[in-house]
DNA sequence: TACATTTGCTAACGCTGTTAGGAAACATAA
DNA sequence: TTATGTTTCCTAACAGCGTTAGCAAATGTA
């Protein structure tokens, strides 16, 4: 019988309208317009049905953090599979983060933050394994290269990490233009020396 | 006649109070718990008050903001002043900092986000300047003592603020315990990094 | 046709920040 | 001392929020 079939189809469907509104919102208004109502008026039902798709409203913030957090993922894989050395690929993924940070401001804001997100939260990401395998691979490469066998890769993924998020941060406070020359070569300072560091 | 400057200091008493009973309140049940007619309860006026000495809820926000700025400073010019060269300084106050972050979470919380701060309220924090003219006249010393006296002090400034609040933001979300042996490292990291960056 | 289930609504609760309007307390001047 | 103007501070309310309860209609099952 497809009658089922087609219910749950219809259901995602409403999910999927769900998801689809809150983004055009939050994209004309920002997160801190985001409310239930203004949703079910978008999707055209009355609010609380979305309860039966979502447990609450942070399950949906929820939602966006991870669909972030794959987008990342793929962006940084194309970038570093563009090449071959462990240094080229620790430029470009450290590129390609920056260029995803501020060509998708909203989800980098969902992702990171919206008020530090809480222990809780950040265990659930299951995508954040992929995201750190990725770079960790890259790191280790590097550090089988280099003269240092010793090096702690996840000590140097924390590192590579936080001077990322933190250039990102600190810039998305300041200003909104996106990349300017000053920081572009503060990135650079950033990834040479973070190279040449584990290369000794 | 006196009545006015009783009345001024009333009113600062009042205004005082507004901030304590705030920061009671932030200390105990975090910054998401602060709500006017608490604040409103504890200090047994009613909420509408609170106008009187604030323009609205983010104007106390703010006020806290100032406040941590001001006393970051002083405890990084504390560390600062402990040491004479441009490498030991560096290395002080970015552990200064550090202590500072996670012995006052919620000033941190506020000062560097809770939804991340936007361009207007970041131009209004005069403090910044302190902020940015401490660090600055160690990393000019520390260029001046260089091999390349070419070296751009603001990007280097920009590059150890990044690192430092990137670390920090990343712990805070990851664990709440404070500094462990594997953070400590990266810190160390850094800092060692950045310096021999500098000098050559 | 009768029953059971799902669906989606209205209404409401208890919050939030904020504003309007009036009453009481106060300071000033005749 | 009494009258006038001002400040202080309250209650009540508005419009919004996330969320829950309960009922009515539609739908699927037998």
């Amino acid at each position: 019988m497809g009658i089922t079939e087609r219910k749950i189809r219809q259901k995602e469907e409403v999910r999927a309208s769900i998801l689809l509104a809150s983004w055009k919102i939050v994209e004309k208004e920002g997160w801190q317009a985001l409310s239930l109502r203004k949703i079910a008026e978008a999707i055209e039902y009355s609010a609380p049905v979305i309860y039966d798709h979502f447990a609450n409203k942070e399950a949906i913030l929820f939602e966006f953090t991870r669909q972030g957090f794959q987008r990342l993922n793929k962006e940084l894989s194309v970038a570093k599979k563009a090449f071959s050395s462990p240094e080229q690929q620790l430029i470009a993924i450290a590129d390609a983060y920056w260029e995803f940070a501020f060509s998708n401001k909203e989800y980098y804001q969902v992702m990171y933050g919206l008020g530090m997100p809480t222990c809780e939260t950040v265990k659930q990401i299951s995508e954040l394994n992929s995201f750190s395998e990725l770079i960790l691979d890259t790191i280790r490469n590097l550090i089988a290269a280099s003269k240092n066998l010793a090096t702690d890769p996840f000590l140097k993924l924390h590192t590579y990490w936080s001077m990322l998020h933190g250039l990102i941060s600190i810039n998305m406070m300041g200003k909104d233009n996106g990349k300017d020359e000053l920081t572009a070569m503060v990135l650079k300072d950033f990834i040479t020396g973070f190279i040449s560091g584990i290369k000794g």
